[in-house]
DNA sequence: GGGCTTATGTACGACACCGAACGGAAGTAA
DNA sequence: TTACTTCCGTTCGGTGTCGTACATAAGCCC
């Protein structure tokens, strides 16, 4: 492989000692991801994994109604396709392009060979399968106990650590689609943290201004989720 | 090992291939597991896995100001203490015994060795690891998507099928708890179904009528989950 | 039976959110 | 400029659920 593709960071990635990474990196392509772009739909089966560098990737839920609900967000500390390292090759979520950005593309079967040979990467994606678990458990409850405008303010900051910037191209139809609500109901709660100085957002850019009153106005489980990256991966992100 | 303890069957155990059973049998102890018992609290690390019989095990978020919220449920298809598996010894939820029973507990790391040799018990708790994953996926989008009737509808029939009993040992407060809601909302949700002939209820006692009935009334995330379970472990379960 | 605890029934005001609709404002293309 | 699309602001009636409180009923202990 070249030497450029790994200037952007995937952290799993990063974490492999040389030589198993070695052995994965000539089935590397990266390629650029572009928002909207889905990477699978529910039953798919599965033939890519996809190493995020700087795309961020939501899995949504969606009922047989039409409406939406995101239930994981993946960015550069994980990986998409876990499906086809467990064994079920296929899910009952969509993985959906948020964010746009590139991230390295591989066949999953060249992964699962060196899943397979337990070493390093073994352990990483195991630990990354408790994180990704622990998200979307603290979503499901999250959901049941905490109103909009804390559970926007949950979302923004976990969108911002995925892709490390603090302006986000994101209507708020889109938001409206993840949080699984209606889009006037985040018209509202936005318009609230904008007020507060929070936030600024116009016609499909939203910026972060106060990290600090943000993550004040969000509910426990953007920090919750954090410490258990934290802790399993070492590295930031939810 | 004697031989009625596995007389009373866990899905996962019965599945492996006798050589690799025999392997882990000598290391279990048939344990009874009360209603209510906690198997493990948030942040507590993890040494033994339960692989229920007859008892049924729910994991519960609990949030800071107390509200819980269950996001998965285990019965005889599956294990209790798969952080200890995956490598963060810990969780971020409860593991609290929902239906008294029997359970076949085993030190973790006995379980781990063997999972480390990369044979059918390492394929099947990684599918498991999906399988359960769907569950809490599907659990996320359901608590934002669907009204308390539909929830209860759909908890009943997967509790059902954990304990293959149609009466259920189970008080309206505790099922809110695990619902998310007021008891009182459970009240109301419980008393349409008893009006309509499906279920019938007294004092911490539910018993399923109308199988059929309950499934119609239900939302959907109880039959997406069943088949996920059977897609990928060819059990029944949710 | 009498008294206690626990489980369930019910009611009521408050409120967050829904669904839907409409208007306006920013950007785009001719 | 004009027309058009996309995105956002706002309103309004309706409803599901909350929080709370209190009443009733079933089972348990003495």
């Amino acid at each position: 492989m070249s030497e450029n593709i790994t200037e952007l960071i995937n952290q799993i990635l990063s974490a492999l000692p040389e030589q198993e990474y070695q052995r994965i990196a000539p089935y590397f392509k990266q390629v650029e991801l572009n928002g909207g772009e889905i990477l699978s739909e529910p039953g798919e089966e599965i033939y890519q994994i996809y190493f995020p560098q700087t795309a961020m990737i939501s899995l949504v839920s969606i009922m047989m109604d039409g409406s939406t609900t995101e239930i994981g967000l993946i960015g550069n500390e994980g990986l998409v396709g876990l499906a086809a390292i467990l064994g079920g090759n296929s899910t009952t979520s969509r993985s959906i392009v948020q964010i746009s950005g590139t991230a390295l593309k591989v066949p999953a079967n060249i992964i699962l060979q060196e899943f397979n040979r337990a070493q390093k990467l073994n352990q990483l994606i195991l630990l990354y399968t408790q994180a990704l678990f622990t998200q979307v458990s603290q979503s499901a409850a999250c959901n049941r106990q905490h109103n909009i405008e804390e559970r926007l303010a949950r979302w923004l900051l976990s969108v911002q650590d995925c892709v490390l910037q603090n302006e986000l191209p994101l209507t708020q139809e889109f938001i409206a689609n993840m949080l699984g609500t209606r889009r006037s109901g985040v018209t509202v709660a936005a318009g609230i943290l904008q007020q507060a100085g929070i936030i600024r957002y116009s016609r499909g850019k939203i910026t972060i201004l106060n990290q600090h009153d943000l993550e004040a106005t969000s509910c426990e489980c953007y920090r919750l989720i954090q410490n258990e990256f934290i802790r399993l991966l070492g590295s930031r992100r939810g």
